[in-house]
DNA sequence: ACGCGCAGTCAAAGCGCTTTGGCTTGCCCG
DNA sequence: CGGGCAAGCCAAAGCGCTTTGACTGCGCGT
C-alpha cells in the first residue's frame, strides 16, 4: 500500500531499477529483480494505474458501448459475449469498460472515448446493415472489432462472425430432405446484417429445391418470446399453414412452441421447428433441453476471439482478420416428415 | 485534439485559469469562462481522463465484480442490472468496469480493485448467506453498495433489496385463499439469502394457515429452464401431488411449464403457477405474455438504486442507507381455484 | 490620500509512474 | 597494462492534469 518511491527507498535501489525489475526488463540483475519483487508483494505495492496509463499512454482497457433499445432492453446475446470476452481481458491484463447508452448516443459515446483517451480500442456489436461505425472508428483511428459484418466494406476492418447464411440454407435443406415444402421462417430484424444472411440462405435453399418463396411465411420483428409466439400464431391461423417454421433464436422459439401447443400440435410431429441457438446459458434448450433440433453456435466463443483480436491488433501483432465461425445443425425431436407423408426408408436426409 | 497546454497557449491564458474555467470554478470571470469553453469546443478538446485521475485520486469509475459459474454462465438477471446501474452512470458522468471472473478469483479482484486504484466504488451481487465480502471491502476501505443483503449484520453496510419474505409469503396465501392446500416451491439455491428469505416467506404463510411445510414439495436449484422442467415433472410424478407450485424465477417457470403440459395439464384449471418475475426484459412473461401470473420486481429500478447510492456515498453526501423493494402480485391465468373444488362465490381472495 | 479587500489571473508544485540518456563498475582481451 | 564493452544502476525529464499560494489591479470606505 505505498508508491514506487517509498518502495525504492526502502529497498535502497532508484525508481528506475524498482519500475524496471517489476516489469521485467533485462536491466536488471536477476537478484536484484527477485529481492524487488519479494519486496513488492510483502509491502502490497501495485503501481496505480492513473500514473501508469498517464506515462504510457496505454490505458489497457476494451470499450464496449451497449445501446439500449426501448423498455430499457439489452440483448440477451450480451451477457454470454461478455462472459467470452471477459475471460480473454483477465488473462490477458486488460479492463473492460462498458457504456450503456441511448441508442442515438453511440456514435457520440465513441467519440468521447477517443477524445478522453479512455480506451485503447473497441468492440462493435449488432452491425446493421448500412453501419456508420467502422466508417466513424476508422477516422477517429480508435482500434475496434466487430462482432458480425455489415453488407458493404467489411473487408476494411476486422470482424468475428458466423456463417448465418449458410447455416440457414443448411438447415433449410435438412427440413425439404425431411419431405417439407412449407417452410416458413421467424426471423430477426432484417435492418440487422446478420437477419438478412440468414433470409438469404433459407430462400437460397428453397430456390435450389424449386420451392417458391412466399412473403406470406415469413416474418421479421425482434427476437422475443411473446413475438415467436405472435408470429407462430398467424402462421398457424393462416389458409394454407407451415408444416415445419426456423426460428432465428432460442427466445422466439419459445414462444413458437408456445403457439403450437396452444393449438394441439405436436412439435416433430404435426409440425417441425428448428431454432437457431446461440447457446444462451441459462436457457439450455436443446438435446438435453427442451428436445429442440437446433443450429448451434458459441456466442461466448465469438466474445473471447474477439477481444483475442482486438489486443493483437492494439499491440501490434495484428493486422486486419477475419474470422467466420460454422453453426453446427444438432437434430432434436422437434423435427420429422411433415404429417401425412409415409417415411418411406431412404426419404429423410442425413442425420 | 489537443492538451490543456496548447489550449491555453492558444487563448493567451494560464493552464489555471483554462482548468478553472472548463471546471466550473468561480474564480474565473464569467466572459473569460465563455471564451475558454467556446474554444475548447473549437478545438475538440476533453480532459486526458488518465491525467485527471492521476491529479485528483478520484477515478469516476465503479466497478463490478461478476463471477462466473461452472459452464461459463453470468446470471441473466444482470443485463437488467446493468442496463439501470449503466443509466445512472452516464448521466453522473462515471464510468462501469466490469471484471469478469471464476468466482473463486472474487476476492482477490477486490484486492486488485483496490491496490490498484482502479475503481472509486463497487457493487456486489448475489449475496450468500455468510458472505465475506462486505467484511472484506470494510478492511480495504473500497466504498460499496450490495444488491440484496447477507444475513448478519446487514445494517453495518449500504443494499437495496427486495422484500423476498413478504413476497412469497403473500403469494402463498393468495394460493391458499385459493383453496390449495398442497403447494409446491421450486426456489433457487438456498445459500443465495434471497432464495432462503423466500423459503421462509413461504412456510410463514403455510404456518399461519396450519398447514405442515412438507420437505417433498420443496426444491432448491440453480435458477434456469431445465432445472425448473426436472423439478416440476418429478413433482407431478409423485403420490401426492401439488395441486400449485411457486416459482423463483421466469426462466425456471419456462422449464415449469413445459412439464405441467408435457402431462397434459392446464395451467390455472389443472395446477396453478405463480412465478417470481423478475422482469427480465427479454422474456416479458406476464399479463401480456404467457399469461401466468407472478411477483414482479424491477431489476433494473434496483440497479439505479444500487448505482446512485454508491455514488451519493463516494461523493461524501450520504451514509449507509437501506432500501427495502416491494414485489407486487399481478394475477394472470395460471391460477385459480385448485381442480375439483366448486368455485363458490365467496371463496377466492382479493383479486 | 491611503490601505484594504476582492476579483481575476498566473507560475509552479505535485500526482505516481515510465523511459531516456548517462554514469559506474568489472572484466576480457590484445 | 589499457581500451572497450557489457551489465547494472541512477537522476531527471516527462505524461497532462489539478490545486496551492502568490501576485496584480481596481474600487471603495474612511
Amino acid at each position: 500500500m505505498a508508491n514506487l518511491k517509498e518502495l525504492s527507498e526502502k529497498l535502497g535501489l532508484s525508481q528506475t531499477t524498482v519500475s524496471r525489475a517489476l516489469n521485467g526488463y533485462p536491466e536488471v540483475s536477476e537478484t536484484t529483480r527477485q529481492r524487488v519483487i519479494d519486496a513488492a508483494r510483502e509491502h502490497n505495492y501495485a503501481p496505480d494505474s492513473s500514473a501508469r496509463r498517464l506515462a504510457t499512454g496505454k490505458t489497457r482497457t476494451i470499450g464496449h458501448v451497449v445501446p439500449i433499445s426501448k423498455h430499457d432492453m439489452i440483448n440477451p446475446h450480451f451477457t454470454d459475449f461478455i462472459a467470452g470476452a471477459g475471460a480473454v481481458y483477465n488473462r490477458r491484463g486488460y479492463d473492460m469498460l462498458i457504456s450503456v447508452v441511448d441508442a442515438d448516443k453511440e456514435t457520440e459515446t465513441y467519440r468521447a472515448m477517443k477524445r478522453n483517451r479512455r480506451v485503447d480500442g473497441v468492440i462493435v456489436h449488432g452491425p446493421v446493415a448500412s453501419d456508420a461505425r467502422p466508417g466513424l472508428l476508422h477516422s477517429l483511428g480508435l482500434p475496434f472489432v466487430v462482432h458480425g459484418r455489415t453488407l458493404q466494406d467489411d473487408d476494411s476492418y476486422s470482424w468475428v462472425d458466423v456463417n448465418n447464411r449458410r447455416a440457414f440454407a443448411e438447415a433449410t435443406r435438412y427440413l425439404i430432405g425431411l419431405g417439407h415444402r412449407r417452410i416458413a421462417l421467424v426471423n430477426g430484424w432484417e435492418h440487422m446484417v446478420f437477419a438478412r444472411r440468414r433470409r438469404e440462405g433459407y430462400e437460397e435453399a428453397l430456390r435450389e429445391a424449386g420451392i417458391a418463396v412466399d412473403p406470406l411465411l415469413m416474418s421479421s420483428n425482434e427476437m422475443i418470446e411473446p413475438v415467436g409466439h405472435e408470429a407462430m400464431t398467424a402462421f398457424l391461423a393462416s389458409d394454407d399453414p407451415p408444416t415445419a417454421v426456423l426460428v432465428a433464436s432460442a427466445l422466439s422459439a419459445l414462444g413458437v412452441m408456445g403457439a403450437v401447443r396452444e393449438h394441439g400440435l405436436g412439435p416433430g410431429t404435426d409440425i417441425s421447428i428448428i431454432s437457431y441457438d446461440d447457446k444462451l446459458s441459462f436457457l439450455d434448450i436443446g438435446p438435453d433441453g427442451m428436445g429442440l433440433t437446433v443450429i448451434r453456435s458459441g456466442i461466448g466463443e465469438a466474445g473471447r476471439h474477439c477481444a483475442d483480436m482486438l489486443i493483437d491488433m492494439i499491440e501490434g501483432r495484428r493486422g486486419i482478420v477475419h474470422m467466420l465461425l460454422e453453426a453446427s445443425l444438432v437434430p432434436g425431436t422437434s423435427t420429422g416428415p411433415p404429417a401425412g407423408v409415409a417415411v418411406s426408408g431412404k426419404s429423410a436426409a442425413g442425420r
